[in-house]
DNA sequence: GATGAATGAGCTTTCATTCAT
DNA sequence: GATGAATGAAAGCTCATTCAT
């Protein structure tokens, strides 16, 4: 049983990761989620060996910070499922959904796909938790003859990540649109 | 005969340039077109201020790169034009050879994506090029009733090139696939 | 006790901080206050970080270096109006520290008039806090009758430090024999 | 008897010599005698390597640029003492047309103080010219009762060239001024 | 003689990461 | 546990200088 001060320790601890969610949350928005460390450390009033000590490497903190964001969409597939007029509509809903996450948390999708190696951790978390939800919905599809066609929730997602990549910063490009392209052609392919 | 000297001359350089344009476009594939300077006149065999002198930005090194094969596309489109059997067929064909360049230049279509500002050149030779070029297909589907898509040259050629990035490191996606998708989405585009 | 630690690390940070003033010091003299970073960081035994982070521009670690002295001259001013038997023998006795100062720091003159922006802040300190001090003097003297001069004390100041150029390296040049030349025109100024 | 092929070449290389010194001179007043050898060759339209076989080191060119005027300061001495009413006259015409000199070309004043070994024998050239030609004035002065200074023809130079460092940026320090006191202070030396 | 392409040392600056306190 | 000072590898860029043509 641990003692007063071990609980001190641990609600500052606490306290401190909070702060540090919050910080990097924010530096990710405006720097991407290669922002200088320092920088998260300043923001979260903390030194950088804080950060270091809880997330030892830049994807624990990038997992970290959107993994409820994550873990909700994750989950959110079955209750569309449940809830939406037929699987197809549940799958627009939910890649709505996951395009939503992507063009909010500027770059990163660019990020999922930088090929930075210190990053692998991070994208197979996310697909992980990602791929088997899209997994049930496509399959939903696939079993009322919404779709024929034979491309992978991976694949899927991969290409929805992928076209949501630097549309924050370009007016001309929609990345809905094209997404809704996407679905579309996903619906009327090849028999 | 005056200029023997500086012919002479110039073939030496030109070799040096050669020399730095396979250098750089295999470093690009390797370490994307951020390689570093002092890597790519390394493996040319050349001292940075070579490079410095005939490219003095990034940019214009990335461009000199990749310019034949821009411009290659580019012209292609108009013998697409006239030698497929529809516009639709025209613009599959076209959007084939851009996937090839995209997929095969290895990090290409993510450096253009990446924000660096120093880069800006580089997006802006490449939109110049092949927006227009893709413009006049996408207008002859459309004249052919081909499509009834209202989405502009520039958000396909960006959708497309989005769909590549990092095609290259995954077994699992294949970007062809999807870009046929896409294609797909746009020929049966809402009425 | 929490502030221990910081107290702890902070006497090794000063430590740091003393070894590189010295090391500044030194390569100052022997290489001009433009020696390398490099070369102060390898004399002070700490890395080039540790300079960038006390002293983020040259001009910091110069006015850190000079501090001490230009304080104490230009308090010194003051003193000499109080204990000297006249504004004029005060004035000889303050310029002539304000040589010793010049002289012993080799190079510094030079480097005030380098025309480097970077060296700017410095200029300003110096000059923010000598021509106030020397300003004082050449009132008193003036008051006193004892130069008729219209010379601004910016200019004598200028005129001193510009004297004291490359004293150090010369035998054939005495610096403090020109500036006594140009004390005495002071005193025996047009009617 | 050189060839015609001979003659031409000397022609040609006196044409490149003369257009050398002329980018040098305005290369020297916007940029200072240390400006980048590249600028100088392509202000005169020549290749750098020209340059170099012309003035192997920088003070060759240095010298070359202002030869012309230190001949005809040094000249002016035995004129000035010639014409001016008396010795002292003569010395104040003689420091203000060097002054002239200095502080029309920009930098060189400073250049000659920089310390830099490379400059070093144009440091000597100008005093082997100029200093004599100072000492003969300065003597005739003494002569004449008109100064009891012991101070060195080579001191006084020195303390005027210095005094003209900067001079040509800053509009709150009038060379001309200090060296007048200079001068006065000469007049009036200690008995 | 002239050219200018090439070289590469040398400098600044940034930042991820470690570790003494 | 927390701190942040220190480290030093990396990278970009600039010229003075050489030398093949």
């Amino acid at each position: 049983m641990p003692d007063a001060g071990t609980n001190r320790r641990r609600a500052d601890a606490a306290r401190n990761i909070a702060a540090l969610l919050d910080a990097a949350s924010a530096a990710f928005v405006q720097a991407g989620v290669e922002a200088p460390v320092r920088d998260i450390a300043a923001r979260a009033g903390v030194g950088v060996g804080t950060i270091y000590r809880h997330f030892p490497t830049r994807a624990d903190l990038v997992v970290a910070v959107y993994r409820h964001q994550v873990d909700a969409l994750a989950a959110s597939a079955d209750v569309l499922l449940g809830s939406a007029t037929s699987p197809s509509a549940a799958l627009d809903a939910w890649i709505d959904g996951f395009v939503d996450f992507l063009v909010t948390k500027h770059g990163l999708a660019g990020a999922l796909r930088s090929g930075d190696p210190g990053l692998e951790a991070l994208h197979a978390y996310f697909l992980d938790e990602l791929v088997p939800a899209c997994a049930r919905i496509l399959d939903a599809a696939r079993t009322a003859g919404q779709t024929t066609t034979d491309v992978s929730a991976y694949q899927l997602m991969r290409a929805v990540g992928n076209l949501c990549i630097g549309a924050e910063n370009d007016e001309r490009y929609d990345a809905r649109s094209v997404v809704a392209l996407l679905l579309r052609g996903l619906r009327y392919a090849a028999p």
